[in-house]
DNA sequence: GCAGCTAAGCGTCAAATTGACGCAAACTAG
DNA sequence: CTAGTTTGCGTCAATTTGACGCTTAGCTGC
């Protein structure tokens, strides 16, 4: 555990020159990841090692280094802890209570992460002792204060699952309508009517039809991918 | 500038046990301040003496000391900057770019803060060269990356008078109608039908009416003032 | 004191949206 | 070939939204 780095920047950064060097808070991020699998939200804990919460589970995270943005810190630390790339990543929320690590004083950022398989992710990090999926909902109690983080993670998927194509970083690049209505019921824990779903999302026109069709036990499905991959606010006015 | 003060806070607070000490970034806040005033919206800018932005104009904020909530900070920095407490205050996002502050590695949680009278900053502090409110649409050159931040602020603002009653904290105690109106017309820029616009908050229920009427030139018209203080998300469904 | 002006306050109607629901077609399993 | 299940529409009433006009109250100027 080395000591910390000899700094010495300059005060008044972000503010007048009056800018006093006190102790300075720590900056951490922490990602809520969330999959669906077999009809259930999943979300990713890892069971930590070191800190005030030894053998607690959290959402893998740590600490923002010098140089590298949020959004990069956050990816890092879901590289390390679960050899995840490529994944689609929204800032939540910052969390600064001085009281949230017993141990010290670190504002951590939310994030949420959304990817389409369960499996994906493998620990294969020595930095936490385990890390599985977990059913949204039957979470074991968690370390800090990661469960106002779940929470607001959980509220921001369901959110935006109303305004936004959010949904296609929890599906398969193809998939059939019952799936897209599986999951948005899976999310919402509501059930949802099948021909009004189907309306609402045709609405919205971000999917493209495709020429294949799923075959199954019964009456093939159409096979359907969202137009685009990125993440887009639908105007409904 | 005193040496920054010495810490031994041992790493792995927020994460594993393996967490080197590196040079960590440090921590701001920064509050977009709305007020309405002459049916125009403003937005209170404060000019700059340290940094690295020497002269330009950004918004209050400072560095997030140890042991006090981000709100905390935030509500410190704005009674420093213009005297101002007790004013509604939100979160927006916490911006990271490492670039975003040429003078050093700061992250900023960007806040967004609403007040009814725009008077009511008085720039009581040595620690900026000036404060003075803006319309907004009208702002200059902002220093670093705050004009991200006040679109960022901007686009709450109009998103949340949509759904919320968000609207109280521009507002006086008692108002009429015409001037709650005029209000939303101003943030949303564009013009509102009276009648309808008086159908949709009615059916909100966050009014109520009050006995007293404000004369003026014409018909005078009823009071209103609302129902509760405190900011709340209407749920339309 | 009265006419005229202006803003306040309310109600209607058509168009668009939402929610509830039924039925025929396609395919597999037996 | 039949039974059973899932897919893929389409309709209808209820509600919500957007556009719009008329009356009333009080001040102002003559």
């Amino acid at each position: 555990m080395a000591v910390e780095t000899l700094q010495s920047q300059v005060g008044g950064a972000a503010g007048g020159a009056r800018e006093t060097q006190i102790a300075r808070p720590k900056l951490a991020v922490d990602t809520v990841l969330f999959a669906i699998a077999g009809a259930r939200l999943k979300c990713y804990l890892v069971q930590l090692q070191g800190g005030a919460a030894v053998g607690k589970w959290g959402f893998p995270g740590g600490l923002v280094r010098v140089g590298e943005t949020l959004d990069e810190a956050a990816r890092r630390e879901l590289d390390d802890a679960a050899g995840l790339r490529d994944l689609y990543l929204e800032q939540l929320f910052s969390f600064g209570d001085p009281s949230r690590d017993p141990g010290a004083h670190v504002v951590s950022v939310g994030y949420m992460g959304l990817i389409d398989a369960a499996g994906a992710a493998k620990s294969a990090s020595r930095k936490y002792a385990d890390g599985q999926w977990f059913e949204v909902g039957g979470l074991p109690a968690l370390a800090y204060d990661h469960s106002v983080i779940a929470d607001y993670a959980l509220r921001r998927l369901k959110s935006k699952l109303e305004y936004t194509n959010i949904a296609c970083n929890l599906l398969p690049p193809t998939f059939t309508f019952a799936e897209l209505q599986e999951l948005y019921a899976t999310v919402l824990e509501r059930p949802l009517d099948r021909r009004n779903f189907r309306r609402r999302i045709m609405a919205m026109g971000l999917l493209k039809r495709l020429p294949q069709k799923r075959r199954g036990a019964h009456r093939p499905a159409a096979l359907y991918a969202f137009r685009h991959r990125s993440v887009q606010v639908i105007e409904m006015l």
